[in-house]
DNA sequence: TAGATTGTTAATCGATTAACAATC
DNA sequence: TAGATTGTTAATCGATTAACAATC
């Protein structure tokens, strides 16, 4: 099991941050202010483009254009394919997400779900049964899938998608799902989240 | 702007793996079991146990019913009344746990939206115009919100929650809230993490 | 007694922060 | 030149891991 590490998620943060200046209109940036609306500091800024091999100008600050351009080549601009295994309440919100996913080349390809009457295309997505998972993995060629299956079905659901060829999981069971080593897993428990905030307010 | 510390993340998946255990009838638990479905070492479980002045029993391991009745003490009993900001698709799927999450004693309240023909009672849960928002959290003694609005109003909605006493945040909209420093915030960027994963497998 | 497990102290590792040099 | 900002090296901090003592 590997955990995505924190300096992709800063520099995903970062990236988001920048096409918010970049639709605002602003053509340079420097690190105290992409820091703040980051959440981090200016130091941590610099420090992660430096080791990436980003470089901005001394007193000038960074180029966003540039800085989106070095980020969208770090995460690669190619199409990448997801599926979801599960359509009930979180499977469909999420699937209602493929338009704004697709300007990140993130396409939902496909839904699953053992309930018949939900294998139309009402969800925007085509939904299909579970015996269809392994075929349309190959066939898309897709990589990462959603799990928002019951919590009593997500570990098996999880070892078809692995013996599939499926290298990232999304996780909304609330379960620790076992993975190869390889596997790549963000385990997302809402009322464990909920629960964690509630703590720190209280402390 | 606080985090949710990772000893508390921690603590939160223990409970849930041992409700688990629970319910398959187990009375006692070694670290290394509880380690291993929580996916964490069997020094680390001793340790966050340890920190928290939690006893086992050398050689014996630790009582389920004994770590349970110690989890519930730390995070509290009491009810906790939360409300949802905006009843799009993730508002409304988050809606829909309200049955589980009552169980752990969160409470989802009420639900926000502007579009007056939500305003009614088919999601779980009564649903009010955003005008209400200060009444109703004043009213629960409502101390967290879950934000699931557009991004471009997530910082307007975040400051008339906070003004009106919210003193925690789950937030879904895809933009890193600026909120005061005692404020407890979880920023869920779900195309980030969908990035971040297939960023890893890529590696 | 031998073996297994807890629980703690010390060591290591990694991430963040501080300090400051470089330079525009 | 003075001031502002990048970029790097060193110091600090915190979290994890290793080692092992305690004891059932």
């Amino acid at each position: 099991m590997a955990l995505v590490r924190n300096d992709i998620k800063r520099l995903l943060q970062y990236k988001l941050c920048l096409l918010r200046f970049k639709e605002l209109g602003v053509s340079t940036i420097y690190s105290h202010n992409l820091g703040e609306v980051a959440g981090v500091t200016a130091v941590q800024v610099r420090k992660d483009f430096s080791a990436y091999g980003i470089k901005g100008k001394k007193r000038g600050g960074y180029n966003i254009d540039n800085l989106l351009a070095s980020l969208n080549h770090i995460f690669g601009e190619s199409q990448k394919n997801i599926i979801i295994i599960g359509m009930g309440n979180i499977g469909r919100a999420l699937s209602q997400y493929n338009e704004r996913f697709i300007k990140k080349n993130l396409h939902i390809v496909a839904g699953f779900d053992i309930d018949p009457s939900k294998q139309n295309k009402s969800y925007g997505i085509p939904i299909f049964p579970p015996e269809k998972i392994t075929e349309i993995i190959k066939k898309d060629n897709v990589t990462t899938a959603i799990i928002a299956v019951p919590f009593q079905v997500a570990q098996e659901v999880c070892n078809i998608l692995i013996a599939s060829g499926i290298k990232g999981i999304l996780n909304f069971a609330p379960v620790i799902l076992r993975v190869p080593e390889k596997i790549i897993i963000d385990n997302i428990n809402l009322s464990n989240k909920l629960e964690g905030i509630i703590y720190n307010i209280e402390e």
